[in-house]
DNA sequence: GCACCCGTTTATGTATACATAGAATTCAAA
DNA sequence: TTTGAATTCTATGTATACATAAACGGGTGC
């Protein structure tokens, strides 16, 4: 099982920097800088200005610029150019419910339609590491780094679950908001003593979500989902409460991207 | 209510080609020629091949090969470079259930949230408008096409009950692919006896869907549009069945696109 | 002192030249 | 004749020069 692929996809070629495009490596760069804020949201992004940060030519800043406004993490200006987008809390749960609708969208044709058995296999084999990261009472920060990269190759593997390549593209496309993740807010919890419990239920519901599947329940395995999603709505609540009281997480740098209305 | 606004959005700027930018034309004339199968599906797009036909440099045309594969209409190949992208049947049927369900969720979202009076004037007009369009007991040609606009117009209209960007975002990029749009196929049933009888059945479901979200339910909201979008399955398959028989009807040019299994 | 106009500057849009990698073709040798 | 290797050609990735439009600032006139 290759966990790593997990932040593999959605960027072509490898993602690590070496041998990448150069426009490719602009557009990585460009990505973590706006999440680290230093590039704060709605902050105007001029292409020469990219230019000498990062010492490329103004032709794959400008391919890359493209593929981030695609993302969702720029906005075009009337007269041309760029801005950092920013959200509204709003934006964040519609997101959410978002992903959490294609998700169940997903969940329903996996489970009517069926599914291969060895992604099947694969799945289980996430759910029992899953299950072996939960197995100690309280977590550590180690552990709660392995929920995450673990929860995510399990929706990951939602996505190849689906037969359907147009749906699981789309759902790609959702999760690339750096908040609509399916493991977006977990760390903020990190500290507070419920924060395993909460990842509990969201196993249990991961392990009901394929027992639906396996059994072509599909209107059970959307509901499921939808659900499911629901504690991402939770944990953006308990996030940006937080994020009222001036503690700003280290772990979860898109909350500079997110205006409080 | 401007019907003609229906057509614009989704191109930056205005869709005619005068004073367009030289890369929103080409997008313009590549999406006509693939649509209209000059560039055959699986086709190899080449640059210069472009940049000759269409008398731009490389630099428009890169812009917009990257917008058409955003858009879906084009796939990245391996070693660089573009191709016409092929749909399988399935990959339609997909791309319309995908559909139903985001606007199954845009419904839900404008019921639970409530709808600006403005807007819901305007949808009310819409659907009095098709209505007129509807009464003559048979329909001719122009009056399927008055059909067609004013159908996307309330679909459209839709996306604007929806009080979230994000979502109406998401809905403007599923209903891109030619034959996802909310009126793809039907002028295909144009000569068959009960074409306008399956009209009727969609402005029914129009009728109720307002009616729905007019009284906040949210859940019913959503189970019309999902059932909604069933009727486009229905005339992909009679398009589908047509296309084997060998009658290709001009007004359909995405079925060149779509591969029979 | 304020407003308007003109020039300058800076941004993006466009064209094109150069670099490099990959594919295809050709020639030679077995 | 077939296979392999080398060369050439072609396609994309990249850099940069040029054009144009918009915004900012300064100057002048009222």
């Amino acid at each position: 099982m290759s966990i790593d692929s997990t932040l593999a996809d959605s960027i072509p070629g490898d993602a690590s920097e070496a041998g990448a495009s150069q426009s490719v490596k602009a557009q990585l760069r460009l990505r973590e800088m706006i999440l680290a804020g230093d590039l704060p949201g709605g902050a105007r992004i001029a292409e020469l200005t990219i230019v000498e940060k990062l010492g490329v030519s103004r032709t794959p800043i400008r391919a890359a610029l493209m593929r981030l406004e695609q993302e969702g993490l720029l906005q075009r200006l009337a007269g041309g150019g760029y801005a950092v987008r920013t959200f509204s809390e709003t934006d964040v749960a519609d997101a959410i419910a978002l992903r959490g609708t294609l998700e169940g969208l997903a969940a329903r044709l996996a489970a009517e339609r069926g599914v291969a058995p060895a992604v099947l296999a694969d799945a289980q084999a996430c759910l029992a590491a899953i299950d072996a990261t939960l197995a100690p009472p309280a977590l550590d920060d180690e552990g709660f780094s392995r929920y995450v990269a673990l929860n995510a190759h399990f929706h990951m593997l939602l996505g190849r679950m689906v037969g359907s390549e147009v749906v699981a593209r789309e759902l790609v496309r959702v999760k690339g908001l750096p908040f609509a993740s399916p493991s977006a807010f977990v760390m903020v919890q990190t500290h507070s003593p419920q924060a395993r419990d909460l990842l509990v239920v969201a196993q249990d519901q991961h392990r009901q979500l394929l027992d639906a599947i396996e059994h072509h329940e599909g209107a059970r395995a959307e509901a499921i989902m939808r659900e499911h999603s629901r504690l991402a709505q939770r944990n953006l609540r308990a996030a940006l409460s937080g994020h009222a009281s001036g503690r700003v997480h280290a772990d979860m740098p898109a909350l500079t991207l997110i205006r409080r209305g």
